[in-house]
DNA sequence: CTGCATCCCTGAAGATACTG
DNA sequence: CAGTATCTTCAGGGATGCAG
């Protein structure tokens, strides 16, 4: 074995490279809260690219975190939302945020001391 | 407020964006274990270069996630380990891991059907 | 309103050689 | 053994224009 293993270490890998784009934590804690168009999320997210919304997009759907609704209406009207993945990835990536809450002052002084101290 | 949210934010998704790179969940991992010494690191991860490792534990060590220790023998000798901090990054990143394995499925699945259903 | 294609720039990462 | 500097390659990301 090691099989299984290693497919989920590579996955893993995948994912976590994936989502470490720009904008990919920002458009996943947008759409996380609620339901958003295209656009709305295009405008929450300030900052961002058309080009980049797209592709952040496409790659959350493509994993299976971001679930996309077109409705065949006359201008267009597309609704993301996060699947239940989607929730729980949100929810393990925003720890993050967490650790960097716990330790910001270790955070700032270890940068603060590089290069000073031995 | 909103400004310590702010700093917490951004100094995360620096923090984000920089174990996202290629090597340092290996390296995070690998040091989590037990202390070793840049070379036996070297070995570890097999793949890595000379130069990627050096910067990849720079960058850690930079925001106090990993600890270094020079000795000063005739053959220099450094040592690696993972601070209190470090562990808590380590735990928490790995939780990806766990997600993954999870919505392994899932994520297959919406691969395998994407571009194919609508 | 949404999505896709193209051009361009920057930064990440590999290979290699040199210093302590 | 450990660390730094240089060169090159390539993918991420921004701006813009076109299409459904």
């Amino acid at each position: 074995m090691g099989t299984e293993q290693a497919r989920v270490d590579a996955l893993a890998y995948e994912i976590f490279h994936g989502v470490s784009g720009k904008w990919a934590l920002p458009v996943l804690n947008l759409i996380g809260e609620r339901t958003l168009r295209f656009g709305e999320v295009y405008a929450a997210a300030e900052g961002i690219s058309h080009k980049m919304l797209t592709q952040t997009l496409r790659g959350l759907e493509r994993d299976g975190v971001v679930a996309r609704r077109v409705h065949p209406t006359v201008p267009p009207k597309v609704e993301y939302s996060l699947t239940e993945a989607g929730q729980a990835l949100r929810g393990t990536l925003n720890q993050l945020c967490g650790w960097t809450r716990r330790y910001l002052e270790h955070i700032d002084a270890a940068r603060a001391g590089f290069g000073s101290q031995g």
